[in-house]
DNA sequence: AATGAATGAGAATTCATTCAT
DNA sequence: TATGAATGAATTCTCATTCAT
């Protein structure tokens, strides 16, 4: 937000963090009590201004939360699969990685938030998934695609079908967070995600099946 | 509405149906539009009677999203896992049955709509999921937990964590849908969930990897 | 309203009387008030009803103004200048009477109030003072004009401009009714509305009287 | 904007002339969408300076108005009737010199605008049209009284009414522009008021002047 | 059992006005 | 003088729920 010589405006009261503040108290609200049941004059409140002082940043409720979507969305779209696409070594390591890092930023509160908002409130304001759809998963998506693809190219991988694979790869982990999320359905000790992170590659690289394998079942637990 | 010459025939008799035609009627607009945005007379108008004689059958708004949940929760609960628990032959067989039977019924509008409900109104009405858990989710997963354990003890399957495996087999179904319904992904073509389970199941037994495997029998198309 | 056979429904609370409870009430509180200054509230306590009520009638504040108008507007326009179209006799005559028809019109307070709160409402609604002008003005004014060019024609008036001569002959009573409702300025005893249009016909006449002028120039066009 | 180099030269030096610049602005805003309809910001905005100053100059929103009916009223009051006073020859020219001025006046869009805003919004402050009765009106009234007082003295008017007479002199004028102004009815080519005003002193005085007629029953009362 | 008129709490939004800078 | 961020009272409209019929 800063440029480089920092001595931002002080007079002005504080207009300019205002909004980022009013967009976390909106989320922390949010996330809390679902969009419909939270009142602009909570948000205000949790922000620590006037009621009215909101709408000096934003032009209505709706608005909030497009605006948080969109900071949530932009941030995600830009670095997030850098990595993969520039990937060294092996497919494997590379979605290895991958996972470390996605695993990492869904145990942020505030990031898997955004989704689990969007799910909520996806009936009443459509545009809301579209946008997420346009700027992270439709950015993301290809990214492991392409990955797979390769992968099968180089013999690494067996001749799956790349789209379908990918919810093959990524659909354990989205459902071990919802689980979580929607249904409280919590394993003793936390999420685990890299103990999930880790079984799940065990078995999505050499299967379940015991038997073809001359070598190493070695299992799951890290 | 009649005063004194009152014999009025009044087709409408069946009081003993109201309730089902008024969940039939809540479900599809509480689909369409959201539980909040759903007024109480539409229900009613849709069912074909007036605003005050739902509170004949219900007590609240609220009280007909719990009993929609409650109806699509009992049948599932009892029948749905019988046949996993009961299967003969190999696991791999009992799974890929068992998927059949799953994809089949999330291709039912009306059935998948449920936790897709709960889903949107999980803040507001926690005691939904709380429900959905314990009638579905808990009587569903140790079955296929128990499984995973017999196959394991049997040598057909290698030794993964079995709860987390769970996620392994049906998160790819479930992230699918997912996408499908919240953020609009849909494959040209329609969902084609055989299709993917098809190319699911080939990867989670066999394995993403090609080289350890002896036997390519070259995968995904279904 | 009613048809023929009059044993109205009594039961269906009274949901036939309101709207036009509501207009009276409305009316009385925007001639006092004026329209912004007035609730909706304050209407349906008038009224004797809930604030949530009205809305059953009336979609919209807005709206209620709207049927205020409108109901005023329509006997107006209907009736109003039958009786210019159809005079006998003179032109003075047939003028005079239909001055004792207007000034007692104005003479109520509810049927003056009508352009009143137009005028006043005007810049908010510029629709209103439309329907105003099409269902009334461009009624009466016509009327008034086809008199003057009979009279002029019949020899009876001296060649004026008919269409400003409407100004001439309706002006001075306009202008007297808006003194008193605007500014106050009331003469003693009273609005005195006949004392002013017998004095005004007076003016009128022996100047548009032909017969005494030796000399006719035929007059208007500057 | 600035914070340590300060030594803005900030052009608007010309406090002295800001008053007058925020009436005009206001004048302007509240022809156009009333006096309710325009925010303080706006009048601001136009005047070029901002909300908060406006309240240097002026106390209230309602002050404004205020301020701006007085800054018409006073010129209108002082020079308006002296020509009238101190006519020299026949009430009938005096009259119709009257009327080319006062014609001119009406054309002038921020002179018609006060009283036309006075009508708006009389309903909210009826000290504006006292204001305006007692400053303007009440001191143009009398002059044309005496005009015509005069000229009955003199011979050369019919025994009137004096004030009911000033309605017949003034009113079709006035009903002239209200019709433009509230109901938009103007005349093809635009108001035109000085052919009116010509048709109307034809119409009006060979009925206000004795001589042609042979008889003088001396008129108006009852 | 059924109606639909009526209620009234509740929430978003606007804008005149204040005040720290 | 001047700014514009901040305030908060005020008002429209919605809708779940009740109740007389």
């Amino acid at each position: 937000m800063n440029t480089t010589a920092t001595h931002q405006p002080k007079f002005r009261r504080r207009a300019a963090a205002r909004p980022d503040e009013l967009l976390n108290a909106a989320l922390d609200l949010f996330i809390e009590n679902g969009f419909a049941a939270t009142r602009v004059e909570d948000i205000a409140k949790r922000a620590g201004i006037s009621k009215g002082a909101v709408y000096l940043y934003f032009s209505s409720k709706e608005a909030i939360l497009e605006a948080l979507v969109r900071r949530a969305v932009v941030p995600v779209a830009e670095g997030a699969m850098a990595m993969v696409e520039t990937y060294t070594g092996s497919v494997r390591e590379a979605i290895t990685m991958a996972f470390s890092v996605l695993a990492m930023r869904l145990s942020e509160p505030r990031l898997i938030a955004i989704p689990k908002l969007i799910m909520h409130e996806v009936t009443q304001f459509p545009e809301l998934a579209q946008m997420y759809r346009e700027e992270v998963i439709e950015r993301a998506k290809p990214a492991l695609v392409a990955l797979i693809e390769k992968g099968i190219a180089s013999g690494e991988l067996r001749a799956v079908d790349p789209e379908l694979a990918v919810r093959s790869i990524v659909g354990p982990v989205a459902l071990h967070v919802l689980m979580a999320e929607v249904f409280g359905i919590v394993p003793e000790g936390g999420l685990q995600l890299d103990k999930l992170v880790a079984n799940h590659l065990d078995i999505l690289f050499d299967g379940l099946c015991a038997e073809p394998r001359g070598v190493d079942e070695g299992g799951a637990d890290g």
